[in-house]
DNA sequence: TTGACTTTTTAGGCTCGGCTAAATTACAAT
DNA sequence: ATTGTAATTTAGCCGAGCCTAAAAAGTCAA
């Protein structure tokens, strides 16, 4: 079991931990998270963004240049890491130990990845076996801020025909997570991509139940790994 | 199973919730809670306290009395209760479910208890099966601000010679719960009060691993329902 | 290169929950 | 009744995190 404890830089708070997980998160996607978007994902103006963004580059929690974008300091990357850990870990907690449905967790996690202490954190992690994905089959970062290996690849990526298993569906969108479960697409679910229509028409996918047709919007949130 | 939804004022965060809360305690022992008091559990200046109590006082949320002291109006004291709920809750949730010891629980719960969801707090219910007490014995308050009727007394006020069952140990103190604990006298247990020193020397209580002496300011946390 | 348009930052202000230092009020003892 | 002390409030300040409105910087097409 890990003996590793986080120490915090001062004045983290709630609205801090926030900033950096969103800036993580969509530095995963460009190389740096630009003013405007950061702003959308938080609620908040773009000009309240830009005053907290530079906020956070005096705390030397994010690397910020001017007009361009924001990346996260190795400290602002550390908590972020924690925040999402925390996150994935309580989403978890919440559907296997508290039987919510997996497109309920995400709202509840979310109010309570800040709060959470860190023994909570640590037994939740040891009640659930030390998992490395979330419901979602997003990856749970370890306590070092490491990540384990995968080999996920996006499904309509996969030759039809091809057998695989849904290893994430990556959206925190209930709605779509609700219908997605409902057709037996989650984690966890052998399916195999049988075609996609033209001109962006739907995507059958053969799974235990029978075939399923889903918009490709869907389709290229789910990720497999081939078999 | 409870229907029962909170509905909120506006503006009600973490802070004013503490308040509350310590306003609640407080006025649990004397009519009306002082400034300093206060101020001593929340950990802030006098001068704080009482500028924090006008705004509740204009919020409605408690009744001021200058220079007296402050009291819950029934808005101020459904949102204390809901805190008290969840906080008990998430006591016996993290000793029941998780495993923490008694006197571990009160600092986590005080990190969650303004941070959870009502249907986290419903879920929490459920599996617990509705208890009426934390793990120290304190009742647990119903969603619609109830409180079970009890029969608890001070073990010190009873005939030596009384069977009697522990229901409350009434302190957050953790090294003194811990060695209540490890004494046997906590919540449930058979008891005996055998017989008190004078001038203030210990006491000496009867339990089922054999009798313990503790001194009359830990006696005095310790409240029985006779047998 | 020059507009036109978008993105970002700055300027100035607001609320909340704190602080210290200085008044003020309450209270107890003479 | 008066005075000394303790409790409380007021005055003035600060920082965090947000806002709107206005200025500045970047971008892209003609």
């Amino acid at each position: 079991m890990s003996k590793a404890t986080y120490t915090d830089p001062v004045g983290v708070n709630d609205a801090t931990l926030h900033y950096l997980d969103v800036i993580y998160r969509l530095t995963q996607q460009s190389d740096a998270a630009n003013t405007t978007e950061i702003a959308e994902k938080l609620g908040v103006t773009p000009s309240g963004a830009s005053v907290m963004l530079r906020r956070l580059a005096e705390r030397k929690l994010v690397q910020l240049t001017p007009y361009k974008g924001a990346t996260l300091t190795p400290e602002g990357r550390r908590l972020a890491l924690r925040t999402i850990r925390r996150h994935r870990l309580l989403e978890m907690f919440l559907h296997q130990v508290m039987g919510f449905a997996w497109h309920e967790v995400d709202d509840h996690a979310h109010a309570l990845e800040t709060a959470i202490t860190e023994p909570i954190e640590d037994r939740m992690d040891e009640m659930l076996g030390y998992p490395t994905r979330c419901p979602h089959g997003h990856l749970i970062p370890r306590k070092d801020g490491t990540l384990p290996k995968v080999k996920d690849v996006p499904i309509l990526s996969l030759a039809p025909g091809m057998r695989s298993v849904i290893r994430c569906v990556d959206t925190d969108n209930s709605d779509w997570l609700k219908y997605l479960g409902e057709q037996g697409l989650k984690p966890g679910a052998k399916v195999t991509l049988k075609g996609v229509a033209p001109y962006g028409g739907p995507v059958t996918i053969e799974t235990s139940d029978g075939d399923v047709a889903i918009g490709q919007n869907l389709a290229e949130l789910i990720y497999v790994e081939p078999e």
